[in-house]
DNA sequence: TAAACAAACTAACGATCGCTCTTTAGCAAT
DNA sequence: ATTGCTAAAGAGCGATCGTTAGTTTGTTTA
């Protein structure tokens, strides 16, 4: 006795986006390989053949899920380059990164822990992204060493040790 | 054209053993859903059904792992327990966690990624034994708290900061 | 009111999975 | 030489996977 669901134009964008939120929940919670299409179908309500209206394919779900984290991180973090004082700067992009990892913890961990699960292309692609943003530290890095204002430090290491650092206390903390 | 394989008895312990170390790579290397038992078979140079004259199931092959080096590390911290100095004693754990976590490397990763693979049962036992292991370093906090000679802490949460650090530590050196 | 369209359903395909079963090959002990 | 045991090969079963195709339903547009 299946509940009547809207079909048609009018049922919207709201499919595709519970699609979206259920594989989040069972990518996080059983890993990638683990959860079927079919199990994502039952819990939006939908049929597998139906998913396939709004996805192309069950790696590029996933590819979705990883590359939107990866853009919206970037996006949070390009408004901190309007900060004049490179100190501010730094501690802006730590700050957010934290909030960032805090607020939208499941997408980060499958955007750290689901690489693998990517095709050769997919994951150039996520890795360009992830340079991109790790880039983003080591800019203000070396600005800092330029001013004066920061020791003199190797910034790749730091710029890792930094993120590892922060995305390590963001798993951490809870209560 | 295939090499002339042994068989019968001759064949001896070392197959099982292959089959371990082989697993042991694919697991590390795409995840334990994703690694088939043709491939490990395979690269085992050996048939699927083959695998059966060896392990019980896939599933228990991947317990067998996780409880292996689970208990081949709570038998490397044992042996602390000879030392009469509490601040020694933290000490080498610390430093045996560390050592063993970056020899060990690839089972300890599986340990921490595919618990979820694993049915409740084994997954009750191999908790088990993990609660064990971080209960050798509350004690010896309490123990060192008793004795006045460490700060008066939260023995459960320091013992949990310590190991989290340490096993990041040594996920994190590698130069 | 009729045509166009989006989004659901149903059915099934080919591939692959873990696993079982039977048979065969090589070795050791009798 | 025969027997017994171990470990391999090989065939295949039933289940499930991602994916595709064809059809039906309901909404929007003209």
């Amino acid at each position: 006795m299946a509940v009547s669901r809207r079909r048609g134009k009018a049922a919207g964008q709201g499919t595709a986006d519970g699609i979206r939120a259920v594989a989040l929940d069972q990518f996080y919670k059983h890993g990638f390989q683990a959860t079927t299409l079919r199990d994502i179908a039952s819990r939006v309500g939908i049929q597998v053949g139906s998913l396939y209206n709004h996805i192309t394919s069950k790696s590029e779900l996933l590819f979705d899920i990883m590359e939107t984290v990866m853009q919206a991180l970037l996006e949070d973090q390009r408004q901190v380059a309007q900060e004049p004082d490179v100190v501010e700067r730094m501690r802006l992009l730590v700050y957010h990164h934290v909030k960032f990892h805090g607020e939208r913890a499941k997408e980060v961990f499958i955007g750290n822990s689901e690489l693998r699960s990517l095709n050769r292309t997919q994951r150039a692609r996520i890795v360009s992204l992830r340079n991109e943003y790790e880039h983003m530290f080591q800019k203000e890095l070396e600005d800092g060493i330029r001013q004066g204002k920061f020791l003199r430090v190797d910034v790749q290491v730091t710029a890792f040790g930094i993120l590892a650092m922060t995305t390590w206390v963001s798993s951490w903390y809870s209560p």
